[in-house]
RNA sequence: GGCGACAUAGCCAAGUGGUAAGGCGUGGGUCUGCAAAACCCUGAUCCCCAGUUCAAGUCUGGGUGUCGCCU
């Protein structure tokens, strides 16, 4: 089966990846598939630096704005909703182009991981949980250690979610961790993917493009976009995104909304680093660095050049 | 000018004679159904000089600096 090509822009946050994935589409003909965790949510817009119309540039985006704040959503939800995304985009002759900087999400969709079809139960991933805060995480991961020896050995006991999924996934459809981690890469992946990443040589700009994007955040009206989401409940996917957890305690007059900005700026950092860290260990990202460049011009025609030569290739095969 | 206090990693900070807690930040890493989440790893010889002592961040003297009070 011939596979579909694909290109993905990737990095970490505030590094300009929506820009970039725009002048892709513009320039080959493509729309966008999101791969963000949290602009799949309606109405969280400013937070999640959610792309305006006017950013859009006319360019069709998928997986963004759909969702409502209640309803918890997966890497297994994204992957099979961005596969018919995908699909549908080749099918109308478009190209297909993966923008996000969730890097569970864009690896497990374009490296085509298959995820237990079964659904692990609610009620045995509670008793679990409430086991490993009873028993502690010792003993758990002596547990899964008779099921799952080679999981329990890389797990650290402290490492509650991984444990507690290992363990309920076993309890609930009787698979291994390591099973299913065999299991997930069986069938090979649909597409030909051009991975191009962005980032920079010198971090301090990074940092300083975050900081100022919180500063400007702020005085586009993320307070009060921040005033309705703050008090999410914690078991939903949205409570987790960074902005509002950060300012709940300047709304509940706890700390100062000073202290509260610099904590989410602190926090947005944090998440870049771990981005880069995830992003970094794919070595066929091909990474563009924009303070290589005197302009933002051209480090567009630089990665016009690589997705051209991609391309290329791909109809010459 | 006088009196007093303090001087430990980027920041906060414990330690009062036996060979440097901890927290935060930073950096690195893990990652297969909540991933903007969760988890792991990460650093110093204690302002300078001289002295006491087997042994000094810890005691003594001098210097420098900072802070507070006073005239």
């Amino acid at each position: 089966m011939e596979k579909i090509p694909v290109i993905a822009v990737v990095g970490p946050t505030a590094s300009g990846k929506t820009a970039l994935a725009v002048e892709l589409a513009k320039k080959f003909n493509g729309q966008i598939v999101s791969a963000d965790s949290m602009q799949i949510y309606k109405g969280m817009n400013i937070a999640t630096a959610k792309p305006t119309e006017e950013e859009k540039c006319g360019i069709k985006h998928f997986l963004i704005d759909f969702l409502p704040t209640d309803v918890r959503f997966s890497v297994a939800d994204y992957v099979s909703a961005a596969q018919k995304c995908i699909s549908e985009i080749n099918g109308n002759g478009y190209l297909p182009i993966v923008a996000g900087g969730t890097g569970l999400y864009v690896d497990s969709l374009l490296q085509n991981i298959s995820f237990c079809p079964q659904k692990t139960d609610d009620n045995i991933r509670k008793r679990i949980s409430d086991e490993y805060d009873s028993l502690g995480g010792e003993n758990l991961l002596l547990r899964l250690k008779e099921i799952d020896p080679e999981t329990a050995l890389r797990l650290h006991p402290s490492d509650k979610s991984r444990i507690v999924r290992a363990l309920s996934l076993f309890y609930s459809t009787g698979t291994t961790m390591t099973q299913q981690y065999a299991n997930s890469r069986l069938s090979e992946s649909p597409y030909e993917t051009l991975y191009i990443g962005i980032n920079y040589h010198n971090r301090e700009i990074l940092y300083s493009r975050i900081n100022a994007r919180v500063d400007t955040m702020l005085q586009n009206g993320l307070l009060n976009e921040a005033k309705e989401y703050f008090d999410l409940s914690s078991d939903t996917t949205a409570s987790q995104a960074i902005g509002y957890k950060e300012l709940s305690p300047y709304f509940k007059g706890e700390k100062s909304l000073e202290e509260c900005t610099e904590s989410l700026k602190r926090e947005t950092r944090r998440y870049a680093k771990r981005q880069l860290t995830w992003f970094r260990r794919n070595e066929n990202i091909n990474w563009i660095y924009p303070d290589d460049y005197e302009n933002t011009d051209d480090m567009v025609k630089n990665a016009f050049l690589i997705a051209e030569n991609f391309l290329r290739r791909y109809a010459d095969e």
